[in-house]
Formats: structure tokens, sequence, C-alpha cells
DNA sequence: CTATTTCATCGTAAAAGTACGATGATAAGG
DNA sequence: CCTTATCATCGTACTTTTACGATGAAATAG
């Protein structure tokens, strides 16, 4: 990045991008389905879904749970997971709100 | 990455995550902002506004251009870019069906 | 207390991303 | 034809991400 010059840009621009980045594998768009789908906390047992290693998996919940997107709790020997769906709406919403109220205007004039 | 396990998951999986790879930079969002507002295709003046040099620039939108979220036409000497909606709905919608009917479920357990 | 289980962290290596200046290509203007 | 303007591409440097095995920490089971 020679300097990174993330900090040059709004604080929207950056909360979003954010966002984005943590859904910008596959691998932890796959952590949030399952998380999803069972909505009750998991924790190893993503590991024996995904193709990946114990290592690189807790690596990626980290980043998710760093993003906000998922909430983490300690339970005993082992850790729970799960949807932070507050966080979730919030970003979903300002996801549309950067875009679909410009969309209004009038439609395509080149390309 | 050591190596790419990117094809080890679902293509729903690898296309929202490339979607939320080309969102995944401030000055891409800001890029998108800049195209959504004026929506007539423009060029050069997005360097104007990002405080990056024409190079980087061009590298974000070429980025954009790849994950399909712009249109690219050549304009004489100049290049012309606009948003591409129907991508933009598309991804979307995706990432809506994906997540929100998984939500009706019963709500956190823990966390 | 001693395994065992579960997960996080460390160290490391390779790949991808970010940024710039310099150069190249293309079209318009003189 | 020659210059100028506009943008893409190349080359380079540095950062960040991704991935794994190995090790460490914490709680349970025996």
């Amino acid at each position: 990045m020679a300097i990174a010059k993330t900090e040059s840009f709004s604080k929207k621009e950056q909360d979003l991008a954010a966002f984005a980045k943590a859904l910008a594998h596959p691998a932890r768009v796959a952590i949030l389905k399952v998380l999803a789908g069972k909505n009750e906390c998991v924790c190893g047992q993503i590991v024996d879904v995904l193709p990946l290693a114990q290592s690189t998996v807790s690596q990626h919940l980290i980043a998710l749970k760093a993003a906000g997107l998922i909430n983490g709790t300690v339970d005993g020997p082992r850790s729970c997971y799960c949807i932070n769906w507050k966080a979730f709406e919030k970003f979903k919403n300002e996801f549309n709100s950067l875009f679909d109220h410009l969309q209004v205007k009038d439609q395509q004039r080149c390309c």
C-alpha cells in the first residue's frame, strides 16, 4: 500500500468499506451462512464444514468479530459465536441509503 | 495466501465475496458515490475529487469494472464510466436473500 | 494432578492489494 | 505533421491478507 491513504476518506466511506472487507472472502460468507442458519452459537463445528485449517478459521472468525458482524463468548473450553443482527441491519441500511435514493435520478445517459 | 482456496466455495459465496471485495476500499466507495451522484458518465473528474494519483484511480476504476459494478466506454480521448445499476440490484438482492430470511428464526440464544 | 479437548496465538511463507511515477496509446487541435 | 490532453499500462515498493503447522492457554474428564 506504500502509504495507507484510508484515512483520507469520510467515516461513512470507511465504515462501508470495512463492512464490505469483512464479507470479501468466501470463507467468511460461508461462516456467516452457517451461523445464520443455526442461529445458536457455534464454534469448532465450523471447522468441520469448511475446507480450511482450524487456525485459519479462527482467524476469519476474529476478523468477523473485529468488524462487529458476529459476537463471541467463551463457553468453558470452547468459543461460541453468533451473528450480530443489529450491526448487520445497520450496515444494510447504510448500504441502501448510500445508493438507493441516488438511483431515482434520470437513468443512464451513456455506457 | 499460500494456496488460494477460493474455488473451494460455492459460486454464490464467491460472487457475494467478489462483490464485497469491490466495495472493500473507501476510494472505490467514494468513486461509486461520485458516479451515482452524477449519473452521467464521468472520467478524470474523479481524479480531481479523490486524494489519489491518476494511475491509482484508474486501477480502482478497472477493479470496479472487472467486478461488474460500473460500465465504461471510450469517448474520444477520454474514458466514460457510469454505475451498472442492474448488477448493483442483483447483488443487493443476493445479499438480502442470503441473510434476511434466516433472521426469521428464533432470536439469539447466547452471545 | 494428569490427560484431553477446544480454541487462540505465534511464526512463517506466499499471494494479493495499494500506491506512485514513468511510459505508452489514442484522439483532438493547431 | 506536431503538440496537447486524457487515460491505461508498466514497473516497482511496501503493506496487508491468507494459509498452515506448531505451540500455548483454559477448562473439563478421568
